[in-house]
DNA sequence: AGAATTATCCACTATTTACCACTATGTTTG
DNA sequence: CAAACATAGTGGTAAATAGTGGATAATTCT
């Protein structure tokens, strides 16, 4: 499995995890990612029904760009709105868990199975059968990796 | 079998290498590829079910590029998650050997058998299988554009 | 107060990590 | 050239850690 890689004293999350949650809506965060979260994170609404988790910080900084949208962009207002509305301060216990609130588990279609995947400033939250399906699926869309390397100078 | 090869300082990367894995997930990283490497490195999805190797600074340049892309669209968004979730930072036990995910051994198609190749500035690794049928498809190819270049009288 | 939900704590198991040992191959040197 | 030495690849064992599932204590709500 991957790991939190440092980053000019910056960390960032990578990798694949798959988790259960519990009975009791626990959900095991990568002990490597629990690291660099400190002992709060935010988790919120994201795209694609996924969830996202940020650490404390980053969410501070994006929600503060958010507000600052111009009124103009209407359809990113409603997205901003729900991420907002949908943003849930989570501790862990003891060991690494966090609770996932209802509305977030119903929004994203979390029921046993989780995976997590790491995405260099922030986390984000699958259900097993929906991270699945869009893996699959994205991979095929993107196709060509070296086409969209080669745009990145890479 | 070739090797590290000097370049004005720096070193490249060339030849093939066959190594096996292990229950445990361990593959041994060619000893003239590790020194160039130093302690870490950054395995992620290749080109062709083969996985990339990338020495840290080299990740971090491609991995900022990936930040940048537009997270509104959903193609970029799509190759993003595919890109970093994919990723593993990996760091050598003292006998040079890295820890392959599970996820990228399922998508490398990676079981017993794998082949490392040097390739100047990077590094693959690819499943025995994968490679051999790859090496033998292309080897034809090859042998059919030198068949053209003859054409040409070159 | 009692029921129910939430938080804190503890135990079991599987996995991972760190260490060490063996063998084969290659290199140096007398 | 051969013997001694060093290095590289493979495999296994033991200790530490991580993930899962319960049990108990605290809090809230009616």
């Amino acid at each position: 499995m991957s790991e939190a890689l440092s980053n000019g004293g910056r960390n960032m999350f990578l990798g694949e995890y798959s988790y259960t949650i519990d009975h009791k809506k626990r959900l095991a965060i990568p002990s490597k990612f629990r690291k660099e979260l400190g002992k709060k994170a935010i988790v919120t609404r994201g795209l694609d029904n996924s969830l996202v988790v940020y650490p404390a910080e980053e969410w501070e900084k994006l929600a503060k760009n958010l507000g600052n949208l111009p009124s103009s962009q209407t359809e990113a207002r409603g997205f901003v709105r729900i991420m907002l509305s949908g943003a849930a301060e989570v501790n862990f216990d003891k060991l690494g868990r966090v609770l996932i609130p209802d509305y977030l588990k119903e929004y994203s279609s979390l029921r046993k199975n989780a995976v997590i995947i790491g995405l260099y400033n922030r986390i984000e939250i699958w259900s097993e059968e929906n991270w699945q399906s869009y893996k699959a699926r994205t991979e095929k869309e993107v196709g060509n990796i070296a086409e969209r390397l080669k745009e990145l100078g890479i």
